[in-house]
DNA sequence: ACTCTCCGTGGACACGATCGACCTGAGCCT
DNA sequence: AGGCTCAGGTCGATCGTGTCCACGGAGAGT
């Protein structure tokens, strides 16, 4: 993990879809020697995946809501995460400090359906309690942020 | 935005780096009309960007914080999310409904980085009070959800 | 029926991905 | 010092892909 392969992921941060030979030109290597680089950074898990960023409302998700677990003193934290983990519309999942020990990004179409999720975790095993804020709108969501090198 | 568009968005969601030709014999169309469908696709804002999802610890981002911010009621709310947007550990930006009008995640290398937004924030014109969440751990986050065809 | 437009196809060609062979420098053993 | 080994690079060749362009068919409007 130098300095180039720290280009390398801001670079694909920046634009996921850059070619091998333009990524070569930026960070001033060969086409091959970047495509093992970035090879590596995937193998070894620094790259986890490379996804399309699309507008949530365009695919029917228009309702974005950010929501607070309070678990149950007796539950099992790994079963309610396999529960959670079942519900696609629950985007992103944190493990909290504090008395809400998750929070939870979900995307639904409508309010409704939101409501039915709600609903379906206030039922799920280990959870005591929820809140629920909504989104009314996104202003801006996982900005890459510059990474600086690494202070030698 | 028919089904095929649909099913483009979906792959690309899956993996932003499939070429053309592959997204062209999954959806059953020649190479140059998925380019096309594609790049419309692109430009009326539907697909906003193809990032690379790197694991936060490796590009030494390993504190992840959930801020809400309560508003000053003399405040101008663009004014306060200019000054958000200057800040680049701020990742994700939601205007909510309730007392808090923001939403913040915020990712720092460390502890002392995050005493230092927060004092920041909380000086920011416009912000009354912050109150801050860490996040022990990222149980998974932009987990793309299945969209499902429009009900005809 | 004619024509316009939209959306697709197929062909052409330059560019990119990717493999294998080879090169180079660092570190280490003798 | 000399030479081994290995990691990680370049170069060149081959083949697949991106992308431009000309052309064609379906559907709507006149």
């Amino acid at each position: 993990m130098d300095t180039i392969d720290l280009s390398l992921v801001e670079l694909l941060r920046g634009n996921a879809r850059l070619s091998y030979a333009e990524l070569a030109r930026q960070v001033g290597l060969s086409a091959p020697a970047v495509h093992e680089r970035v090879g590596k950074l995937e193998s070894s898990g620094v790259i986890r995946a490379y996804r399309a960023e699309v507008e949530p409302e365009a695919i029917g998700l228009g309702v974005t809501a950010l929501i607070g677990i309070v678990e149950d003193s007796g539950g099992d934290t790994d079963d309610v995460l396999d529960s959670f983990r079942q519900m696609p519309e629950i985007e992103s999942c944190y493990f909290m400090a504090g008395v809400e020990s998750f929070l939870l990004k979900a995307r639904v179409g409508t309010i409704a359906e939101l409501e039915q999720l709600i609903v379906r975790l206030n039922r799920t095993p280990g959870v005591a309690s929820t809140r629920t804020g909504i989104a009314l709108s996104t202003k801006w969501e996982n900005r890459p942020q510059p990474v600086e090198p690494p202070t030698p």
